[in-house]
DNA sequence: GCGGTCACTGACCGTCGGTCATCCACTGAT
DNA sequence: ATCAGTGGATGACCGACGGTCAGTGACCGC
């Protein structure tokens, strides 16, 4: 009876097919303005299929950005690990984020935007999953303040889960506004320096973080 | 001739009646899923009528933003001119913009959202006009770093430019994340305390803009 | 009172996420 | 070989919503 395994592998292989159509539609036109229809004419389906994967839109784009969390959390343990302390691996988790940002920009912009929205569908599988990487995101944020905290590196005083939050926080507002400069442009009427941003970001992050008397 | 002024200032009323309706609407109903038929049917006027007094929802959207901002502006001249030194100055600002948010969350909520979005009409004179309230914002945050750093509150060496932006979108960040404290939870899988959020945005600051071995 | 103007109306359009009656290929039992 | 049953795929269709426009009537100057 090895149909139903056969059925069941073709299922997940074209499940994936969507996914990768998904992503060639976002990497070519953008997420902004992206249609079922479009997902399901890359992927040589009729978008009724579709439905047949994915309880909705939102559950597709949770799948895709499952994908791109697994791909960045992966880059990332290899940077992670060369760190010599909880500091230096805090900002290397955030110089990944960022950089992966830049690498997928339209991938992750779709991820904050949808982010910020107060009726995304969370009842798929795909949204739980995404929840799940995140919460693994953010334990990197908190294991490494704490690891700085015992080696000295960022000062003992700091609360872990309020500076977590916050640096995480913070963190997204810079990658937003890396990634928008036009829309910047054009709220504040000329070009920013949004290079600027990452510097500064650290900077601050370096200063405010470090145990007293140490400016480094 | 008073006929033309009188129908001018018919005109001017029946915008602000707009307004006034839409603000009603956003602060009733939210800004996620808001209609223009909502808006008509508040206004006891014809969705075509709205469009005969605003180009675009993006440009009636920016004219209800450009109140905000305005009320906002008016209030923290008042705190702002109180502050004793640049660097509270700045501090203060970041406040009052977290307070104003919290008085009108779906307004402002709106205003965020529609900030993301790449596609708005920015081409109406109301969008112009909230660049323009925008601009008067981020001039605030630059002149209060300025000033910081001539009366010694804040480090001389510090990029007024750079801090500025990263200040602003740091801040933007910190705002997002308060302002959707039920999305987050969804996210992480449990309450986020964000009431920490401020105390932790303030005490960054406090401690990456002060002036080297003045750690207090 | 009459032609012209102007604000206003609401039926209508196009787009897009989502649904469902229907079809068709394949399977496994007879 | 045949055929009922299964389940994957289809695409016409629906409803919601931003936006449009031909038509209406009140008011104005003449």
């Amino acid at each position: 009876m090895s149909v139903a395994r056969r059925r069941e592998r073709e299922k997940e292989a074209r499940r994936e097919a969507i996914l990768d159509a998904a992503v060639r539609v976002i990497d070519r036109d953008g997420v902004h303005g992206l249609r079922m229809d479009e997902i399901a004419r890359e992927a040589e389906l009729s978008k009724g299929t579709l439905y047949l994967y994915f309880p909705s839109k939102d559950a597709l784009l949770a799948g895709v950005a499952v994908r791109r969390m697994s791909e960045t959390h992966q880059e990332m343990q290899v940077t992670l690990a060369e760190c010599p302390n909880g500091l230096e691996r805090l900002l290397a988790f955030q110089r990944g984020m960022r950089q992966h940002m830049r690498d997928r920009p339209h991938v992750f912009r779709m991820m904050v935007e949808w982010l910020l929205q107060p009726d995304v569908d969370d009842q798929s599988e795909e949204f739980a999953e995404y929840r799940k990487r995140l919460q693994g995101m953010r334990k990197i944020v908190l294991d490494a303040i704490e690891e700085g905290r015992r080696d000295g590196s960022i000062r003992a005083d700091l609360d872990v889960a309020k500076s977590g939050i916050h640096f995480w926080a913070s963190t997204l507002g810079v990658v937003l506004m890396e990634r928008v400069p036009h829309a910047l442009a054009k709220r504040f009427g000329h070009p920013v320096d949004t290079a600027a941003l990452g510097d500064a970001h650290e900077d601050v992050f370096r200063r405010a973080f470090a145990p007293d008397g140490d400016n480094t």
